[in-house]
DNA sequence: CTGAAAGCGCTAACAC
DNA sequence: GTGTTAGCGCTTTCAG
């Protein structure tokens, strides 16, 4: 592997030279230049990361840590990250924390480690660790869901406001019985959800029941417990409010098996528009969160931090859309 | 931040020493080490991910370079390859190259710059830049496709035999005109499907028309464009063979504009199993591959190579299993 | 505008 | 079992 003094010598100069002529820094003579670009093609140069980084004390890297990449709404803001990133020459390593203290902690570590410019990230409930970073002074900004307890960067959406138009959509269309299939307690964007869909039945002054609430993990065998164990009640919910599209593929399920139709029988909105929400039975009515934006947002003012540390933290709310399509609509009544 | 000398004078011992200490190399009195930890934990020290990679010429971690992140098949990929790597101490760094030579370029120019263990990356057709990895020695496997032109290690799926048995199993339930919706030529699982088409219907004596065969990229929009297409024929197809899940939700959409039932009027069958190929109206019937075991398999490839990079060459090849749901059903015959 | 040289933080000979 | 020290490859003063 050729080094900056292999290109030196072949181009007669000296090492210092090579460095300014590769990057472009201070003004290097044209004809120079062009003999070290010339060199460093021959010998198949490649800069060395490692000692680069170590001089300069930071990698033009950028960690993004997400709760599950297996969840559309998260790939989407990866994404969103990347293009902004990519574009003024940040490359974006992606890490699957899981939804799991233990590997956002590790990852955390290996963002300090590698001394990344900076991390954008989806903080798990107790977010530990996110010290470490703050009193490095690592730019940080929290996606999604707020930082636990200390003030940063942060892109949400207005996830209450939409779970609470959801919930009042299903209203307006006639159902009395709404339940509501959220995420773990401490998750903010769970618990804002169940928040919004509680505003809703308080200003309808509708009774809200503990009996028609489920708290699960993200995730769809969860939610089709959940859902199973509220449909078999004594008064089972006529619609249900769900809190990501992994669960919506669970509640989905169980409503399947119990023989009860979507819209007809059950009203169902579920947050995030996925592709196959439309090809369901009937097609699914969803809460579009700007992911994509959420993402590109998130890295601007993630590279706004990285020049200018000493800016005041700042919160962006975007806003959801709500999708209606026929699992929403009871349809004609006999 | 504190640095491993900041660690040696609070512990009053070496550099050195810190060094074996933390790194449980070679033996260090316990009572030093335990100094040295203690000494670590109260500085919050944290190795310097650069330096370290620097002295030791590379870094313990995996580069995995993918095709698509949106595309669940490449996430499950991904989660067996960190689930081996982190149980033997590895970061793995997701890189998505969108099906984009350019930006697979650019992920390997990253990979080789800071100097990762080995890579794991499912080629573009062109795959340019991978002769820079080959010719740095960098331990490579290959999963999803063979490396054009370059032996390597790689974990692929017998595609093109899954293919041949789910057109087969369409004719067995009587489909007379079976079409196909692949990928773009040159990207090989996308060939080896439509091989796999054609082998069936030569074996069965059936003729093969290219009117029934569509190219396109692996994604929803073009594939629901080439449906249409295949619909809107004189004699249209009865079924499909379709290469992926993202386009399989083109072709559903594309049959329900059509007004064409899946299964009754045309059968369909397509690559991957996703989690809501159940929820869909009828059930999509789907070959599942074995995702998470090309994960798992490429990680232990890798890090074998990594440990002897002298190894031959070698190839697996998992299977693919047809799960049979209605959309490739008849049913009853008025 | 260019070169010499220091040094980023760490590990691994090597010497004791 | 421990310390001393060279040096990984690069960028960046500092002189000239």
């Amino acid at each position: 592997m050729a080094t900056i003094s292999d290109v030196a010598s072949l181009a007669g100069v000296s090492t210092a030279t090579v460095s300014r002529a590769l990057n472009g820094k201070s003004t290097v003579d044209p004809e120079l230049a062009a003999r070290v670009l010339a060199a460093a093609r021959e010998l198949g140069y490649q800069p060395n990361g490692p000692a680069r980084n170590l001089r300069r004390q930071e990698a033009a890297v950028i960690a993004l840590i997400i709760s599950d990449v297996e969840n559309p709404f998260f790939t989407a803001i990866a994404r969103g990250v990347e293009d902004v990133a990519h574009a003024v020459g940040y490359s974006v390593v992606l890490c699957n924390a899981d939804e799991n203290a233990d590997k956002e902690r590790r990852y955390v570590d290996v963002a300090i480690q590698e001394r990344v410019a900076g991390v954008i990230m989806s903080p798990t409930p107790t977010a530990t660790n996110v010290d470490l970073l703050i009193n490095r002074g690592t730019p940080l900004v929290a996606v999604d869901r707020p930082l636990p307890e200390r003030p940063s960067d942060t892109v949400l959406v207005d996830t209450r406001l939409a779970a609470r138009e959801a919930t009042e959509h299903l209203m307006t269309q006639g159902y009395q019985r709404i339940g509501c299939v959220t995420g773990p307690s401490g998750v903010r964007t769970a618990d804002d959800r169940l928040a919004g869909y509680r505003d809703a039945l308080r200003a309808a002054r509708m009774k809200s029941s503990p009996r028609l609430v489920r708290r699960t993990e993200f995730k769809a065998a969860g939610a089709n417990r959940a859902a199973q164990d509220l449909l078999a009640q004594p008064e089972p919910p006529d619609a249900l409010l769900v809190a990501n599209s992994a669960m919506a593929i669970g509640v989905l399920a169980a409503l399947n098996e119990a023989s009860r139709r979507p819209g007809r029988d059950v009203g169902v909105v579920a947050f995030d528009d996925v592709p196959w929400a439309e090809l369901v039975d009937p097609p699914l009515t969803v809460v579009a969160q700007p992911a994509y934006e959420i993402g590109t947002v998130a890295a601007q003012l993630l590279l706004a931090r990285i020049a200018d540390n000493t800016r005041a933290a700042t919160t962006t709310t975007l806003g959801a859309r709500l999708i209606e399509r026929e699992s929403s609509h009871r349809g004609d009544l006999p």
